[in-house]
Parts: C-alpha cells; sequence; structure tokens
DNA sequence: TATTGTTATACTCTATAACTATA
DNA sequence: TATAGTTATAGAGTATAACAATA
C-alpha cells in the first residue's frame, strides 16, 4: 500500500541498497529530504530532468537569444519542406495560438516568412530566411555540447537507452 | 557537422533502422514532420514525455483538486519531519517566493499547518493536518497506477531502467 | 459544416528584487 | 552580515473561446 511501483519489480540494475536502506536514516537527498515517496512516480523524475536541461539550454543559447520552442521551430524548419502551422501545432504539442505569437516574433526578427499556400488558401507555408537558416545552423552546433554536462553522468551506452525509453514514452499512443 | 549526438555512438539497442532511414522519405514522425533534428536532445524527449505525463496526472487527480507541486508537498510531508520551507525549496528546486504562495493555498484549504520553530525563530516547521493526510494517502494511491498507461509501452525492466537514468540526470552532479 | 489561422484573454508558472525578523 | 520567510511584481508558458477566410 505504501511501497513503490505498482507493477511487478524484478532485480534493479543498481543503487538498490541506496534507494531503500535498511538502516533507521531516512535517505538524505536534495535538500536533506527524503524523497523516496516521490521518486516512484516517472513525471516527478521527467520534471526534474526537464527542469536541469531548460537550465543548460539557456546558458548555451542565451547568446543567441532563443528559448527552447524557437529552438525546435527552427530545426524543425531546417530539415522540413512545405510546413504549416497546423504541423508545428502537432510537432511540437503546442496550441495553435501560442504558435501564431512565437512565428510572429520569429518573423518580425528577420528569421522566417508565412507564405500563402497556393492548393489551398487556408494554408500557411513556414519557411526560413537565410538569416534564419544560418541561426538555425549555429543554434544545431550549440545544441551539439550543451547538454554535455548533464549527459556527462552517463555512459554512451546509457545515454542512447534513455533516448530510447524516452522516445517510447514521448511518442506513446 | 549534421548528424545526430555528439558522442561517439555504440550499437543502437533496438530502432536504429527507423531513426535512420535509407529511403528518401523523412519519417513521418508526429504531425507529418521529419523530426530527426531535434531528438538528439535529451531536453525535447524529456518536456515531450513531461508533457505526457503532466495530463496523465491531472486526468488522474483532478478529482483531488491537487496540482503537481501540490502532490509532491504532501507526499514529501508525510514522509519526513520537521520540514522547513527552505529544505522543500531545495528538494523540489523551486524559488522560495513561490512555495509560499504553494503553501498558503494548501493551508488554506486546511492541508497543512505552519510552525513556528523554537530552536531556529526564523524558521517555520511544515506539518500536514489530519485532513493533510487523508488527502496525502488517497493522493499516494491513485499515483500507483496513474501512470500505467504511459509506462504500458515498456516493459517493467525497462521502467526500472528509465527511473535510474533519469535519476542521474536530474540529481546532477 | 469543417479546417487553418488569427485575436483576445485569462490563468498558471517561474524568476527577481526588496523587505522583516531573526541569527 | 547572513539566513528563513515574505511581499510585490514582471515575464514566460499554457489554455480556451470566438472569429475570418477558405475548403
Amino acid at each position: 500500500m505504501r511501497c513503490p511501483n505498482s507493477m511487478s519489480a524484478p532485480e534493479l540494475p543498481r543503487d538498490g541498497a541506496a534507494r531503500h536502506p535498511r538502516d533507521g536514516t531516512s535517505r538524505a537527498a536534495k535538500g536533506g529530504l527524503d524523497r523516496r515517496a516521490l521518486d516512484h512516480l516517472l513525471g516527478f523524475m521527467t520534471s526534474l530532468a526537464d527542469a536541469r536541461l531548460r537550465k543548460a539550454f539557456s546558458a548555451h543559447m542565451n547568446g543567441l537569444k532563443l528559448r527552447p520552442v524557437e529552438f525546435s521551430i527552427l530545426a524543425l524548419l531546417s530539415t522540413n519542406q512545405r510546413v504549416t502551422q497546423k504541423k508545428l501545432c502537432l510537432a511540437l504539442d503546442t496550441p495553435a495560438p501560442n504558435l501564431v505569437v512565437i512565428l510572429t516574433r520569429l518573423q518580425e526578427r528577420g528569421l522566417l516568412r508565412r507564405v500563402r499556400s497556393n492548393e489551398d488558401r487556408r494554408e500557411q507555408h513556414v519557411e526560413l530566411t537565410e538569416e534564419g537558416r544560418r541561426l538555425a545552423d549555429e543554434a544545431h552546433a550549440l545544441s551539439l555540447t550543451m547538454e554535455a554536462e548533464a549527459l556527462s553522468v552517463l555512459t554512451a551506452g546509457e545515454q542512447l537507452l534513455l533516448f530510447e525509453l524516452l522516445r517510447k514514452i514521448a511518442g506513446g499512443r
């Protein structure tokens, strides 16, 4: 009733002892508080990890004045063609009204343009400008190293595994 | 210069073909957009996974009128004693001013109380009320199953592995 | 009627500066 | 001087309803 993890639990890969100390002392985690009541929740772990990675992002990207969503949009535009706002909304899981203001902001910076489609006059095709592509490339180069410190606690194999597992969760139908 | 993953890459555990299709068709992921330019970024995956899990949380917890932080606070209070606001800030990675308003909201709902410490008159000890403990127990029971659907795409072993890997990332250092 | 994009708006979350009371 | 907690506030993120243009 109070044990972690609902599903049947095979062997822990490691840290089993640290998670379930036998002695009376509660595990002094971050801030001296026993966090075991929370760390059976994937959502808690992802939100902590996400916060950490957002800090890494802004530390490395503040020079380019790019927020995470803006970076994502530039990256998607640089590797896709005929991108409509609808598609961006789906790919980024962002409500349409929010995307509009983000795109307008990037457009006013001269990084992209909106071109009304001829096949379907309701659609806008979003495209990078020359300057937008330059910034996208620069940002991509930075992105290759910005998570290095956070990832340094994992081996290369663990990193790949983590990506695959998260992809399954995130993509999950 | 444009290939994913900065570090040297050993064998992919699975899905290698799906990630790097040989044919010309770009992988039609969510929304029909090729997202490979992004999915080398751990931060992107965690934010997607986090969004998905937040939805699962609110779907299951809306009856209790608890937000994620509020749930976390109740959980920490139910398994820790002599909890100061400072400790909560560290454990939750939340700025002190934000915690104040969250605690006040919970206090006004009669779920917890603040008791001025006698050893150090600056500190407040935050404690659950009877009603707070009841709600914390109820929420904990719900939390054991609320992520089941999201986690169902993983085997039990993969779930444990994912927790361990995320813990390492979140824990810093 | 349904869909794409838009406007307006409201609510939440996050972050910072400045204050108080204690140490 | 430094720390725990507080107040006030600004900014970013997120969500919904209502509308115009087009299909």
